[in-house]
Formats: C-alpha cells, structure tokens, sequence
DNA sequence: TTGCCAACCTAACGAGCGTTAGTTAGACTC
DNA sequence: GAGTCTAACTAACGCTCGTTAGGTTGGCAA
C-alpha cells in the first residue's frame, strides 16, 4: 500500500490503463480490468498505487509535462518571428500527440474524471498552455504577420484540429507524422497570411 | 414498460440526460442521476424508456439526424462551387453545433457507449458525414478552385476544429454563433485559397 | 539457516449499478 | 359508483464497483 511511482511495474501498470481509459473511457473501466491485462487480481494492483484517479493522474500529468517540454520553449523564444514561431509550435503539438498518441488521448478526454481539486490544476495548466498560442497569433496579428483575426477563436480552432488527430491517426497509415505536422503548419500559416 | 418514446415526458428525460450526460459522461451518469433531476424515483423512468442506452441512442441519432438535414442538401448542391459549398457548409455545421450545443456534445463524446451494432451504425453514418467535406474539398482541390492538399487530413481538421466549438462556445460570449461560424469559414477557406 | 520483504493471492466490505415486479393513488370513462 | 388507465411509488434482484485486510510465496541478505 506503500503507493510508489517509478517502479517498473507501476509503469506497466499506467500503460495497461492508459490504453483501456483510451478505449473504453475512465470510468467505464474498472480495476478489475487493469489486473486482467497484466494477468493480475484486482486487489493486487494497490500495492503499487493508491488509487485508481491516481494512475490517471499520473497518466495525465506526464502527457501535460510532454506538452509544456516540448512546446514552451519554442513559444517562449522572442527571437523567431511569429509565423516561424507558431509553425514550429504546431509541429511539435503534432509530434507529442502522435508519438504518445495513447497517453494524449486520455488526458485529452478523461482529465474531467479527475477529482475537483486535481481538475483545477489542470484546467490552469491548459488555460496556460492555450495562451502560448493564443499569445503568439495575437502578436502576429499586431504586427501584421499575419491577417486580422480573433486570437481566441482561432487558437482553440488550430488546438481542437490538432487534438483531434489522435481519434484518426494511425501509425502505419499513408501520412507519418512528420507530414501531418507539416500539412497543418501549412494549413493554418496559409489560414493566417496576408494576402494582396 | 412499454418505452414509448415522443411523449412529453419522454422528451424531458431524454434532455435532463442529455445534460447529465454531457457534464459528467454516459458512464458516470446513473439513471437515479437523471431521476433524480425530474424528482422522480429511479424505476419510474423504466415506463418511458426501455433501457439507459436507449436514451443516449435517442440523444445521438436525433443530433446526427439535425447535422445531416442541415448540412446534406448543401453538399449536394452542385450548382454551386467548391468554394461556395464549403464555406456554407461550415456555416451550416456551426448552426448546429450552436444550436444544440448539448446535444451535439453529448453525440460527438458519448456515441461509444451504444452497444456494438448502434455504434456500427452512428460509424457508417459518420463516415458518410465526413465524406462529403472530403469530397468538396477533393472536388475544389481538382478544379483549381483550392490549393492542393489532403482532402482526408484537411477535412479532419476543419471538423475536428467545428466539433470542438461546444467545449468552449458560450451562448453569452463575446461572439455571436453567426460570428463563429463566419470566422470558422474564413479561416479554413483563407487555408485552402490558391495564391500568387 | 534464518529472517525479511516485496509481490502477489483470496475473500470480503459497503456501496452503487441497471433493471424488474408488484403496488398504489388519482384521474378519466361508462 | 365500478372499472380502467396512467404514472408514479417501494422494494428488491443479481451484479459490479473501488478498496481493504490478512495470508502465502519466493528470492535475497545476514
């Protein structure tokens, strides 16, 4: 009951259920579940955590921490310019969501299963994640890098097309990764340019 | 326990589990839960409904039953341009999920927990949906009408972006559904114009 | 060889689940 | 006023849930 993270089996333990939170939805899944896909009783599963939100919120947290890794950097450097910035921000949004395409897509639908406490957390941290994007169209569009538009609407347009590419991306499918990065930094500079 | 449906009180249940549904998902809603909400007992509702599934397949099918009575005569307009057709078929996609933003919250997350042949069925019927974005913008991307892109990937984005407008749209904002839905259009048709 | 400890097991707890059966109260119909 | 219909009720069914307690095992350290 000791509840450790880290170990190996704890480790395994977040993969089987990240892939049934995937599947079947958090609370549809039950802990029973968890131990049948490690060929384990359902009570065994407490000696390596202390709850079932609490292998979620592990799950989701190191999604979070992915995200915030791999994109804040880039958002954060003022010496690229604005178009360079957000091109390369959707890349690596792309990235994260189709290397940890499974853990993505469970912190992206089951983090409102999250205790209330735990949830406004989260919801601080998207709301600041959000911002990075919202920030930089903002600062493209003052400076004239990019069309007049609505910072909010179309920082949440970009992040719901690329949050959806979990629900349909498949590793062996026609596109890599790579290139569905590339086609949407296209799209959305293309949304964004000015023209004539 | 003759579930009929179409009665006044059916309608009620059917909406008070529609917004159950919706804050807290199909599987962490019990059917005391929505009882509850009409002040009624449990077992009560089981003279108006046959089953719990039964009323989320109700909720689904009459939200895509709206999407495809608004949005299916446009795209099968074929007097008018790929350019004319999808920035109306945005438009007209915005309208319901504006319009039954609950419903159509509820239909988007949700339709995974119909059982195997419903879900089949909401499947084919979404596919179809998606077809006829993909086909627009194959057809525009043909005619020159649109820059050549993927028309799968591009149509997963536009939709993935529309359906993503109920999480964060809010009927007393600062924008009206209308100006939603025309920012919605400009954007994804600036991203699909030829240029130079 | 002994003792320990992590990892697992079995068994059960109280609670809640979807659903059903039987009943009751009140309003219409003849 | 008797009979019927409707919409609700109460109570329980079998089952599953997350979680806990206590027991068993096997390998490592002393």
């Amino acid at each position: 009951m000791t509840a450790t993270t880290d170990t190996p089996r704890r480790l395994q333990i977040e993969e089987a259920a990240s892939e049934l939170f995937r599947e079947r939805g958090y609370a549809a899944t039950s802990v029973r579940d968890i131990a049948q896909a490690l060929n384990l009783q359902g009570g065994s599963l407490y000696a390596h955590m202390a709850s079932k939100e609490d292998v979620l919120w592990s799950i989701v947290t190191r999604a979070a921490d992915r995200f915030n890794a791999e994109v804040g950097p880039i958002a954060a450097d003022a010496t690229s310019s604005p178009v360079d910035r957000l091109r390369a921000m959707i890349r690596a949004h792309v990235g994260v969501v189709t290397i940890i395409q499974q853990d993505a897509a469970v912190f992206l639908h089951e983090w409102r299963f999250l205790s209330a406490d735990r949830r406004a957390q989260m919801s601080a941290r998207r709301d600041a994640y959000e911002a990075m994007f919202r920030n930089v169209i903002s600062e493209g569009s003052v400076s004239g890098d990019f069309r007049d538009v609505d910072p909010r609407l179309t920082s949440m347009a970009i992040l719901s097309a690329l949050n959806g590419i979990p629900t349909w991306y498949a590793p062996d499918g026609p596109l890599t990764a790579d290139q569905i990065a590339d086609q949407h930094a296209d799209l959305f500079l293309h949304a964004l340019e000015t023209h004539k």
